[in-house]
DNA sequence: TGGCTTTATCGAAACGTTTCATAGGTTAAC
DNA sequence: GTTAACCTATGAAACGTTTCGATAAAGCCA
């Protein structure tokens, strides 16, 4: 087994050149006072000479915090490459070098019983971002272990615990209305849904808005003009073909995830329907496939880098101040017009 | 600023609760030899009712080496969002669950001089990936740094220079030949080339392939059909009107990567030409966006996540192994038949 | 100049591990 | 019954920092 032998420059031997204490060079790298600033700049211009930079590790197991960001994600083979999870990460990692803070990512094995409490724990992990996506799973005990504990994290998307804690999410009522506003303002009224995952948090919300706007808008109300699907690419595709069946068939789909829109896109295609000419279809979440498809997928923008940064933000401001109260970050979605409506 | 105040169990507490030195526990704890049976049973049945979890902070610290597997990839701020490389981590992920080791991502910013070698001394990074996107920049001096200081490493995708080093790519002559000889059946015998860039390793090997390749099977060899691109979305749109634009016009276009043959198809959608009656079109990678677009892409593709996980294992094994030999993988391609050729 | 306050620097302790030399105890060999 | 060999368990040292109380020096005021 290899070692590092050649061991590089500590801030001892920093110390010794400059023929002080190595605690007064810990004082100078990081900016405390009650150094003489003929010193500091002395003691700044050796150690830049002698190319020293801080062991992170050793600063973490002393202070205890470790200028990381974990992001912790369910177990998932593909999830590197969902694109909906990537566009936070790029939001998430865009706020670590603003913070100068690096990523750390830890799929969370529920199989060997793992918490997100003991991650932390483990690494030493003071800036934490949940990715909730097993919906199935009650996280309420992890959460309360990483508030009892002082660990700071943000949760995406929104909980649905009562604690309060930080968390971000989109503003799924107005997401629901721009979309329906858009479809009317193109003369349809009778609009098929394609719900999302029942036990998520955006799923039922985007639901219930669908249910509240359409009726208020007068669409017609018929109870199988909503089908389940749980925002997967395969749900869309298998639950589109019951709305297209329907003896009075919808003049548009809405779908609440734009991968549901797209398998509902595909299922059209296998029925020779057209879009936009036969049917509308719009989507939810701007992910980066909605570009590509054809005809290209018009869909309701989730800010999802905003989110991801968002949700750093969220969590280092609750490190730095203890009084900080834990808040919901609710961003603005956006209509995104292209060819499929 | 808030502290972990409650500590969590720590080795000494199991040791105290358990009545023996804690480097006994540290044994037990490592799996190593020279303890007793029954006493290793009751340490580690002590420390499961107490809930230790070891530090890795610690742990790192003292051995040098910090169970990660350090990702380091060039300032882009879109890096995240770039398929390619996102599939290439799903196999980096898999790697580092095997070998139970976490995943940290560095962005490295040239500008503030960081060097590869400095982001693992400050780390303690043991194993690292390095992502060679940016084709402009001689990393020789950094490998060289690494290498001397024993850390364990890899690199995807081929490096150029002259050390031998751990890397990972794809059989680029393969591939292309997988490529030709598809079109061959199909019929054509004008294809166009729209290159890679030429600062990368894979821009010029697919290119010189191409050039032997569409010689050797008696292709038209006019110099006007192979025109320069950088594998970018944009390039493929700027590129392709040169090829379109031929007096004689090329039956077929071969871009040497996705996103440029993407690029391309909205570069002949605009003007009308369809795929793949009027013209055919075949890229390389099968990234993501392949299958979404319309007509879903006909490519060659690189078995991303196998060589994620293959360069994690490398760089492992050169950890493990003083006497392995640094390699270069080389992994095999394949044709994947859509629909636009 | 003496005493008091402030400031600059120092030294030691701590963080939670691993490692390594060594002590004590048991067994084996003669 | 003595010595050697082995195995188990121990205690101290080390990793590179930060922190904090102590000390020394300097500044201030009377």
């Amino acid at each position: 087994m290899k070692r590092f032998d050649k061991a590089s420059v500590t801030i001892k031997d920093v110390a010794k050149r400059a023929g002080v204490a190595h605690s007064t060079v810990s004082l100078v790298m990081n900016d405390r006072e009650h150094v003489s600033p003929k010193l500091r700049e002395r003691i700044l211009k050796i150690s830049n000479e002698m190319g020293y930079m801080p062991n992170m590790v050793a600063r973490s197991l002393i202070s205890k915090r470790s200028s990381t960001v974990g992001v912790v994600f369910p177990e998932n083979p593909h999830f590197f490459t969902i694109t909906y999870f990537l566009m936070m990460i790029e939001g998430i990692q865009n706020a670590c070098k603003k913070y100068d803070r690096a990523l750390m990512f830890f799929s969370l094995d529920q199989t060997k019983g793992e918490s997100y409490y003991q991650i932390s724990r483990k690494w030493l992990i003071d800036v934490m971002v949940i990715m909730n996506v097993d919906y199935t799973r009650d996280i309420s005990k992890d959460i309360e272990d990483l508030r009892k504990n002082g660990i700071a994290f943000s949760i995406v998307t929104k909980y649905v615990g009562k604690e309060k804690v930080n968390a971000v999410c989109v503003d799924n009522f107005e997401g629901v209305r721009l979309a329906l506003e858009y479809l009317a303002e193109r003369g349809h009224k009778r609009v098929g849904y394609i719900s999302g995952h029942p036990n998520s948090s955006d799923g039922p919300e985007r639901l219930q808005a669908f249910k509240a706007l359409s009726k208020k808008m007068g669409f017609d109300q018929d109870r199988d003009l909503i089908v389940q699907g749980d925002f997967t690419f395969e749900s869309g595709e298998r639950e589109a073909p019951k709305l297209l069946g329907l003896k009075k068939r919808p003049t548009a789909i809405f779908a609440a995830s734009d991968y549901m829109a797209i398998g509902a896109m595909r299922a059209m295609k296998a029925q020779g329907i057209s879009i936009p000419k036969d049917i509308a279809l719009i989507g939810f979440d701007n992910t980066l496939e909605a570009a590509y498809v054809e005809p290209a997928l018009t869909t309701i923008r989730q800010p999802l880098q905003e989110m991801g940064e968002k949700a750093v933000d969220l969590a280092v401001r609750s490190m730095n101040d203890e009084n900080f109260e834990p808040q919901l970050a609710v961003l603005k979605p956006e209509l995104i017009i292209r060819q499929s409506c």
